[in-house]
DNA sequence: AAGATGACTAGGT
DNA sequence: GACCTAGCCATCT
């Protein structure tokens, strides 16, 4: 367990019932902003926590992120509406009503650049 | 050390 | 909007 892990595991513990957060928010809450895949990578490895509110963490478009047809995209939707956490699609959540917090769009990341030349579009 | 993987994301077309 | 791509990070081969 690196220290950013523990920070990741007791973050997303703190996510309250009914709410929920994206992995970018809670990697930039343990300290890492821009590490989602490293938030992805804990969560497949502490996948046995008990009482770990996994489900609460979504991707940021406000989606479950696993596959539609996936037993794991039933399970986290089946507990998010134990919550009553209301879904605009089977798998678009309302992060309007929903959002633990506000995302601080801030600090651009990281220059990104470079698209793809894609000459006659 | 270099490459691959994953429940990701911001930006450009 | 939808689609694509290059960055991200921790960890394992």
């Amino acid at each position: 367990m690196t220290e950013f892990a523990i920070k990741v595991i007791a973050t997303i513990r703190k996510i309250p019932r009914g709410r929920v957060a994206t992995y970018s928010q809670i990697a930039a809450l343990a300290g890492k902003p821009g590490a989602a895949r490293g938030v992805v990578w804990i969560l497949n490895s502490s996948s046995g926590v008990h009482g770990l509110p996994w489900h609460r963490v979504i991707n940021a478009k406000g989606m479950i992120a696993f596959p539609r047809t996936s037993t794991s995209f039933r399970k986290q939707r089946a507990l998010l509406l134990r919550e009553k956490i209301a879904f605009l699609s089977p798998g678009a959540i309302d992060l309007k009503k929903h959002q633990w917090k506000k995302v601080a769009r801030e600090k651009s990341v990281r220059g990104r650049a470079k698209p793809t030349p894609r000459m006659f579009s």
